[in-house]
DNA sequence: TATTAGCACTCGGGATGAATGAGTGCTAAT
DNA sequence: ATTAGCACTCATTCATCCCGAGTGCTAATA
């Protein structure tokens, strides 16, 4: 029992039926949208059968039938071999949100996220550029203020990372050089794992008077060091999820899970050049039932990409969602194109 | 009928029953924790007499008493008049979440309103300083990468605030310089409400050939202008707002409100050097029933100030949370003391 | 005069059960 | 291969009933 174009077309009809309305469609909805002059009797069956292929699925006896994990995933790929094409002024309006961001790599990443969130209606996750590469080139400290400092971190790709921070005396004209000589001398492309107290003395010491004055800037560098393989991921938009009654009862952990930056790092990582569509019932530890998650790596130049991704119900419109994912992450790695410049 | 000593007592006896379980409390439950030798009934004719003052109510006849927004009010009043003091240990921790934080105003705002909502357990929210003077008192332009150059603005305060833009033409040497020029030149303690159309084609004309192509530029210092007047806000920990039942109701319009950055704005506005607490109820617009917000100042040193909020539900420890929430305003003051001077 | 025991009363919430109706699978006719 | 027809299932809705927590009031008590 293959899929004929029958079933195909019934499977696509039901899928957009349920996307529309949010409640299973029975064999009498689905007659009345499909324009085939067929019955509701013949549909049943059709139903039936796609049922057994583990496509779809009743919540209960009497109800209509939703459309599986399983399902969907059938959906989607099948709906992704042609390809989209987004109106000009639909990326007319992309473009202009994405003009009014902020280019700082973090503030870019967290406002995509946010002005994306509010164009589409759903939780949007995003995070800064990342290399694949993640070891640390070189440093550089920069005085920002009386006390204040800007530790940079250089990756091997090209990317950059700063932190602030402060101390608390003056900082003379050469310290910030003094520093970055002592950051450079020991830390360059040192894994985070191979830091040790040992280490930390001996930079310390090298720094003579100023050694344990100028903690917080080494703090800062070896903080660095720890994010630079992290990327910082921003989640946007929750209460775009508080609007959908299928996700209400596992909302918590739901949000709970899409804010633990440990658990969505992992999530994102398998990165491709593809759109990715991974449904909650599909997430590995704690499975979130009727949600769907839709991801979409951008590449940021100079071996740096980063991760844009949309959080919803499973009944998303995905023909709207996902080309304007796509083509949003498009502008974003071009925006962050050339940051890492220096 | 005033509030006599016994009256009080069982205000106060009311309110953390009520803050513990979250349910309406009866006389007999009351009695049981109350240990004033005193039955039942008598309380029966304290609440009674609490309800007619408006300190108290019922959900339902047959139900126990709940404080409204005016007995937490005296509730509040009366118990911040005794000053608290945090123990060393409690001051320990949140010194040591202090110092995880970036020293850039923005992060530390976000990175603030994240740390101290994980800590309390409600959402947090706050603001990043502002100058009482709004004005720009001068410009500063960065080049940070071939393309890209940072816009300062430093308010008449001494408060900074940058935005980096990207041009679509390589920088030259002195482009930066000319076009702080033409920004100090013409946007100088300007209002924002003055900025017209004739003002931008002046800044653009003297910028001669490279006028249009450093849009991008102008652009953020524009929106520098706008902004200096209006802080940024993060509002953080959404998702400890999802544990309360009595906010599950009205938990859309809630979120919308807190948020909607301009409203939130004006709500955090009115600041003075204490803690204020208002109660959901009293929110003009969109009154929030069952929510609270503990709202706290802090001095970042010349002339700037911000807001730190904790918001949750009307029934919260107060006596844990205000105190944590003044230390950490007065940590986040001297963080962001210094951070001005460049 | 302040307190308390006792009691009638109120009313939300949970349990029960019948009616409703949407939707199904199956069978027999086309 | 399709379809009309029909018996069957089961979530949902609504009305009803009951229980019990909690109240206010009255009359007795210290």
């Amino acid at each position: 029992m293959a899929m004929d174009d029958r079933k195909q077309r019934i499977m696509m009809a039901i899928v957009s039926l349920y996307s529309a309305e949010g409640e299973p469609v029975g064999s009498n909805l689905l007659c009345q949208h499909f324009d085939m002059a067929v019955s509701s009797a013949t549909l049943r069956n059709e139903m039936a059968a796609l049922t057994r292929l583990g496509l779809l699925e009743q919540p209960h006896t009497s109800a209509g039938r939703v459309p599986t994990a399983k399902g969907y995933r059938y959906y989607v790929d099948t709906l992704l071999q042609n390809p989209f094409t987004l109106p000009q002024r639909d990326k007319d309006a992309l473009d202009a949100t994405f003009r009014t961001l902020d280019y700082d790599p973090e503030k870019m990443a967290q406002g995509a996220a946010k002005a994306l969130s509010d164009l589409l209606g759903y939780a949007v996750i995003a995070t800064t550029p990342q290399a694949d590469d993640m070891s640390i080139a070189h440093f550089e400290v920069l005085q920002v203020g009386r006390y204040t400092a800007a530790v940079l971190a250089v990756t091997a790709a090209g990317g950059v990372r700063t932190r602030v921070a402060k101390v608390d005396f003056e900082l003379a004209e050469g310290d910030a050089g003094a520093i970055a000589r002592v950051l450079n001398g020991h830390l360059r492309f040192v894994a985070e794992a191979d830091v040790d107290s040992a280490l930390i003395r001996r930079m310390v010491d090298s720094l003579g008077a100023n050694g344990p004055r100028s903690w917080p800037l080494l703090s800062a560098a070896l903080t660095l060091l720890g994010e630079v393989g992290r990327p910082n991921i921003y989640f946007e938009g929750q209460k775009h999820l508080l609007q959908w009654p299928e996700l209400e009862n596992s909302l918590r952990p739901l949000i709970e899970t899409l804010d633990d930056t440990a658990r969505m790092e992992k999530l994102l990582r398998p990165r491709s050049g593809h759109t990715t569509v991974l449904f909650g019932d599909e997430f590995p530890e704690a499975p979130a039932p009727g949600m769907c998650l839709v991801s979409r790596q951008y590449l940021a130049g100079g071996g740096l990409s980063g991760v844009i991704a949309v959080a919803g119900p499973a009944r998303m419109p995905y023909r709207e969602v996902i080309p304007r994912l796509e083509y949003f992450s498009e502008l974003l790695g071009q925006g962050m194109s050339g940051m890492a410049a220096h």
